[in-house]
DNA sequence: GTCTATAAAGTGATAGAC
DNA sequence: GTCTATCACTTTATAGAC
């Protein structure tokens, strides 16, 4: 990738990040990049083509990472369901550990990627799109086997505000930090994360008796939240 | 209200529920609306100013049922802390009761409610900005109230998550349904806001034992979801 | 109140020189 | 690959006739 082509590409991330998909302008962009009004013309064939590259460079490794780790939850708990709060884990964890590999502050990483799971219309790439329904349907799989009473259509409504869940606290983190702040220091991702990863596992489990004694081991156990 | 000028809000709801608040132009509105290019800013003063109408219109109403039935909830409860699920009940129900009272359709309604929840920038009117801090500091004392033992950070972000989730129902919902139809009819908005109210309830409560006998008085009772 | 005409600025895209 | 100049079009807003 050419020097200029990767400073158009990390300007259109700041801008789209901080003021949405919508209302930065080509010119905009360029200004920041200092390159030329053409060259966005010129390296992605359009403003479309630019945005398309933008929306696909940090989701597509996220959703990789998501697949990758739920595998691997998979193969570690055997025939065994996936302990909640491991699935919804292998679901957001992806979100910290690709941001270390950005060049992009945390702030506008996570603005970004929360603008872009936000995104329905037919701006989103349709390598995305096929994307996404892969991820859904392969989590609603794992949950089915750990929640095998509720039906699959109560699951895949509890995994949508899963992610709604996750979006808003991409896009809105950091008033939300704002407002908590002073109380407890400076909370990172990290912790906020888990705060996540504890509520929706909650939200999930909704409708199951307290785990009694006897199925406490595969569901408790190993598991450090 | 002038009949034109509440055909051009009319018009713009529809377009901004569609096509997001961006990139729906003055031209757009008035064509749809059959109005001359110039009444929009007769009326408004400017495209901003009939967008702070619009995104205020539905949102007021709602916030303030809001409020109301969480007074109500608590009276009925007297000094009992309120349960989880009226709690939630009074954040969401207002939506259901408020698209009745519209013209719009559900569809319409709810994106565009949805669209305006999840609006942070500075084109937020000044008065909703306002709405939301009191709601969320009057549904954070109920919250504290009702679960004593979670710090006032956690329950923060906790209903924040539920609104997250909130949002993307309503504006990813006709995608969802659209995705879970054909298993069991048409489902409703009623049966997919219970579906969330009982998912938000836990992930708050979550942390929390299992209610023993002598507290599931308060909290289980009178209450059928 | 309604309408036309137009101002003033911004938009994405491109031709063509270098 | 870079850059300037420019095209063709759209944007919001307004002046002024009716």
């Amino acid at each position: 990738m050419s020097e200029p082509k990767l400073r158009l590409i990390e300007a259109a991330e700041t801008l789209f990040a901080d003021r949405g998909f919508d209302t930065v302008s080509v010119r905009d962009i360029t200004k920041l990049a200092k390159a030329n009004v053409a060259s966005i013309n010129y390296h992605f064939g359009s403003r479309d083509g630019l945005l398309a590259v933008v929306l696909t460079r940090y989701i597509a490794p996220v959703n990789e990472e998501r697949l990758l780790r739920l595998d691997q939850a998979e193969k570690t708990h055997g025939n065994k369901p996936v302990p909640l709060e491991v699935i919804v884990d292998a679901f957001a964890r992806p979100l910290v550990t690709q941001v270390r590999k950005s060049e992009l502050s945390e702030r506008l990483f996570y603005k970004l990627l929360g603008r872009s799971f936000a995104q329905q219309d037919e701006t989103l790439p349709h390598e995305l799109e096929t994307q996404f329904r892969v991820i859904i349907s392969r989590f609603i799989r794992a949950l089915a086997k750990t929640l095998p009473g509720v039906p699959s259509e109560e699951l895949i409504w509890r995994l949508h505000f899963v992610a709604g869940a996750m979006v808003h606290m991409l896009t809105h983190g950091d008033c939300i930090q704002h407002l908590t702040q002073g109380s407890s220091g400076t909370p990172t991702m990290d912790t906020t994360i888990s705060r996540f990863i504890r509520f929706s596992a909650a939200g999930l489990r909704e409708g199951l008796e307290a785990p009694p004694q006897e199925t406490k081991g595969p569901q408790g156990l190993l598991f450090d939240f």
